[in-house]
DNA sequence: CTTGATGCAAATGGTTTGCATGTTT
DNA sequence: AAACATGCAAACCATTTGCATCAAG
C-alpha cells in the first residue's frame, strides 16, 4: 500500500531528468525523509537532523530543496492546522487524520477515499490529488478525555 | 420565510455565553462572513471589506476577533495551499476541493464523506470534525488545459 | 566552463503581542 | 467600576530572495 520500493538514486535521477542537479543537500533531504518513514517533517526539523551530519547545509537550502523536490513531484506537502508545512515522500501514499487537540496524526488507507475520489471526478470533473488529503478531528484519547 | 438557520444576534449571544463581549468589530466580521455565503474570507480581505464601513477597525482586531470566534466554535478555519488562512461560518457545513493550479474551490456535499467518517470512527476511534475537510487536486478546467 | 545550487544576510508577509486607552456589561 | 476589547506599533516566525561564490554536468 504505502511504500513502493524506491532508492534515493532513482529519485535523484528524476531530478536530473528535469535539468536539475543531484547535490549533497538534496540527497540528505531525501535520506531524512526516507528514514522518517510515515512521519512528516518540517523544514526546520529536517535542517536540525541534516546538520548533525552536514553542518554547512543552510536552512534556506533546505527550503529551496523542498521546493525543487515538490515541483518534481518527488515529495508532497502536508499542512496540519497552522503549524509549519511538512513534507513526505510522494511514493508514501496515505491520507492524514489530525487531532486538533493533541496534534497527533493518523495515516489512513487510501482505499477508504476511493468512492469520494470517483464521485468528485464524475460529478465535478475534479481530479483529486491522492497524496494531499487531511481530515481534522479528535483522536480516540482526546475525545475520551474531553 | 422559514426558520433562518442563524442570526448574527444568536451568534453574538453564544459569545456572551463564554463571557465575551458583543462589539462592533465582531458584529461586522460575522456580517461579512454571512454575506460571503459559501465563500472563504482571509483576514486581510475581511478587513478591506469591513473598513469601507468602519474605517477605524484595525486589522489586528480582525485577527483577534477571528481567534475569539474560532475558539467559540462559531466560525471555522480552512487553509488552502500556502495561502493565508480563511474562515467561514461553522453552520455552513461543507467540504472543500481546491484546485492546486488556479486556486478555485468547490464546495462538496457532506453526505459524500459519511462512509469515510464512519470508518474513521469505527476503525480508529477518530471523531472527524465535519467542517474541516479539504481535498487538493485539479479542477475540470485546469486538468483539461494542463 | 556553463549553469544551476548554495551560504549568508536581509527582506517579506501573515499573524501575534505589549501596552495604554476606549468600550461593554 | 471592572473586565474585556481595541488601536497602534513593534515583535515574531516561517519562508523567500538578492547576490556573490561554489560545484555538478
Amino acid at each position: 500500500m504505502g511504500h513502493e520500493p524506491v532508492t534515493i538514486d532513482e529519485l535523484l535521477e528524476q531530478l536530473r531528468g528535469r535539468g536539475q542537479r543531484a547535490t549533497t543537500a538534496r540527497r540528505a533531504v531525501l535520506e531524512e525523509l526516507l528514514a522518517a518513514g510515515e512521519g512528516h517533517l518540517a523544514a526546520e526539523e529536517l535542517a536540525r537532523r541534516i546538520q548533525t551530519r552536514h553542518p554547512a547545509i543552510h536552512l534556506s537550502t533546505i527550503y529551496r530543496t523542498l521546493d525543487a523536490l515538490t515541483d518534481a513531484g518527488i515529495i508532497s506537502l502536508a499542512r496540519f492546522g497552522d503549524q509549519p508545512a511538512t513534507y513526505h515522500l510522494t511514493t508514501d501514499v496515505h491520507h492524514h487524520a489530525v487531532c486538533t487537540a493533541c496534534g497527533s496524526t493518523l495515516n489512513l488507507d487510501p482505499a477508504v477515499f476511493e468512492p469520494v475520489r470517483r464521485r468528485l471526478l464524475r460529478d465535478h470533473g475534479f481530479h483529486a490529488d491522492p497524496h494531499h488529503l487531511t481530515i481534522a478531528g479528535l483522536c480516540r484519547r482526546c475525545s475520551a478525555s474531553g
